[in-house]
DNA sequence: TATTTTACTTTTATAATTCAATTAAAACAA
DNA sequence: TTGTTTTAATTGAATTATAAAAGTAAAATA
C-alpha cells in the first residue's frame, strides 16, 4: 500500500493526551476529583487526571486505561466532551487532549488507590484554580453532564443500589444548581417508569422515613424528549 | 524547562487530522457535500472534506483552512463534533480524526472552486457509502446539528438573505426528518422575536403570496431551553 | 397524647401544545 | 365581473404540561 502521503506528515505528528473530569456524589453534593501534579511543568498545581494516548490505542481506551489505575474500577461510566488542540495551551508543549467525563460512586474501595495518588475530592464551588485550560475543561464537562441529565434519568452510575427519591432530586438540584420542585420532581420521574419502589424505608431522614427505589434494568432508547422544561 | 516526561513520548505521537461534515441547503432539501478521494488508499472513493492537522495549528484552524481551500470562503459557521481514534479506523495509518460540521449556503460563488475539486453535493437519502468510518462521522454530524437546532433557530447560515416561514419550516423538516405542523410551526417562531418581517412578499409559491423574513441581528444567550418539544 | 419533622400527595391556576378548522389574498379562468 | 383555486396565515377548542402552594401521612419524641 502506498503510504507516502502520510509519510510526509510523519514530522506533524502530534502529542496526544486525554484529561478526565472525574464526578461522584457524596454527602448530598456533586463533588470532583483533581489532581496535584507531579511532573514539570506547574508540578504540585491541582490538575485534572491526564495521561497519554499509545499509539495503538483509541482515546476511550487511555481514558479507561488511567482510570482504572486510579481507582481499580473498569466498568466506568465515560462521555467524550471536546476536543482541545491550541498549540500553546500546555507550555510543556504543543498537545492535543481530549476530554471525557466519568461517573463514579465515591464509597468505592477505590478510595485508598485515589488517596495513594494525591488526589482529593472537592465540590464544584469549592473547586481550587486549575493548571492551563482545566477550568473550562470542567466547565464544558458540566454542561454535557447536565444536557446528558436532561434527556435521562442520571443517577445509576452515581448513586448507590437503593436511594430515595429526595436524593435523587437532591442530585438533580447540585447538577443543574437549582431547586427542583419536590413534588412536581416526584411526578416527573415516577411517570418515567424507570425506578421500582422497595418496600424498605430510609428512616434516617425523617419520621415518616422514605421509600427506597432502584434503577429498573435499563432499556435502550428509553427517551428522545428532554426531560425537563427548564433544565439547561 | 524539564521536557523530560514530553520526550519520552516522542514515539507515540499520533497522526491528527480533521473532518468535515459540509450541510448547504439548495431546492427545498438538505445537502451534503463529498469529494472523490485523490489519495490512495481508497483512492476514487466518497469521502468527507479531510486534512491534516499541523503541529502549530488548532484543529479548527486546520478546518477552516482546508475549507477555506474549497470554497474560498472564511466566515463559514462551523461546530466541533466528536474526535475519532481507533487505531485501525484508517487503513493507511494510525489516525486521530477531529470531527467538525461546517453550514455553507450553496448558492455563493463557492460553486466553481468546489467543482474543480471534484466535489458534489447529495441528498442525504441519495448520499452514497462514504470511506472509513465516514457514514458513522455523518451520523454524528446529524445528531449534532439536530440538537444545535432545538436550542437555536439555524438557518442564518443555510437561508439566503430573506426567506419565508415555509421555507425555515421545510429546512426543520429536512433536519429532522419530520413535518412540522404549519401553524405550530410560526406560531412559535414569531414569539421567540428572532426574526423581522419584510413587506416584500414571494409570490413564486402561491397566489396569496408569503412574506419575507429575515433575521434580526444576533444576540448572545438568545435562548436556554429546547424550542421544540419532540423534535430530537 | 400533642408536637415535630420530613415524606408524600393533591389541588389549583396558568401556560404550552396539538390538531383541525377557518379566513385571507391574489391569480386566473369563465 | 365573479367564482374557483391555491397556499399563506390565523383562530379556537381540547388536551397536556408546569409551577407553586397547601394539605395529608407516618412515626419518633417530649
Amino acid at each position: 500500500m502506498n503510504k507516502s502521503i502520510y509519510d510526509q506528515y510523519q514530522e506533524n505528528k502530534r502529542f496526544v493526551a486525554v484529561d478526565c473530569v472525574i464526578f461522584g456524589y457524596e454527602e448530598e453534593q456533586l463533588k470532583l476529583l483533581v489532581f496535584e501534579r507531579d511532573i514539570e511543568p506547574a508540578k504540585g498545581e491541582w490538575s485534572l487526571l491526564g495521561g497519554w494516548v499509545n499509539v495503538n490505542e483509541s482515546t476511550e481506551a487511555a481514558a479507561r486505561r488511567v482510570l482504572h489505575k486510579l481507582t481499580g474500577l473498569d466498568d466506568v461510566y465515560l462521555e467524550q466532551v471536546h476536543t482541545f488542540s491550541d498549540p500553546n495551551r500546555d507550555p510543556g508543549g504543543s498537545v492535543i487532549t481530549v476530554e471525557y467525563y466519568a461517573l463514579i460512586k465515591i464509597d468505592d474501595k477505590a478510595a485508598n488507590l485515589i488517596k495513594d495518588y494525591g488526589a482529593k475530592w472537592f465540590t464544584i464551588a469549592a473547586l481550587p484554580k486549575l493548571i492551563f485550560d482545566h477550568d473550562i475543561l470542567v466547565q464544558k464537562a458540566l454542561e454535557k453532564l447536565r444536557l446528558r441529565s436532561s434527556y435521562e434519568i442520571i443517577g445509576r452510575k452515581l448513586l448507590p443500589e437503593k436511594f430515595t427519591i429526595t436524593r435523587l432530586r437532591n442530585l438533580y438540584d447540585q447538577i443543574f444548581q437549582r431547586q427542583f420542585d419536590p413534588g412536581n420532581f416526584r411526578k416527573k420521574i415516577l411517570s418515567l417508569k424507570v425506578l421500582e419502589r422497595l418496600e424498605e424505608k430510609d428512616m434516617s431522614e425523617s419520621r415518616k422515613g422514605a421509600f427506597y427505589f432502584k434503577f429498573k434494568p435499563k432499556q435502550e432508547g428509553e427517551f428522545s424528549d428532554p426531560i425537563f422544561k427548564r433544565s439547561i
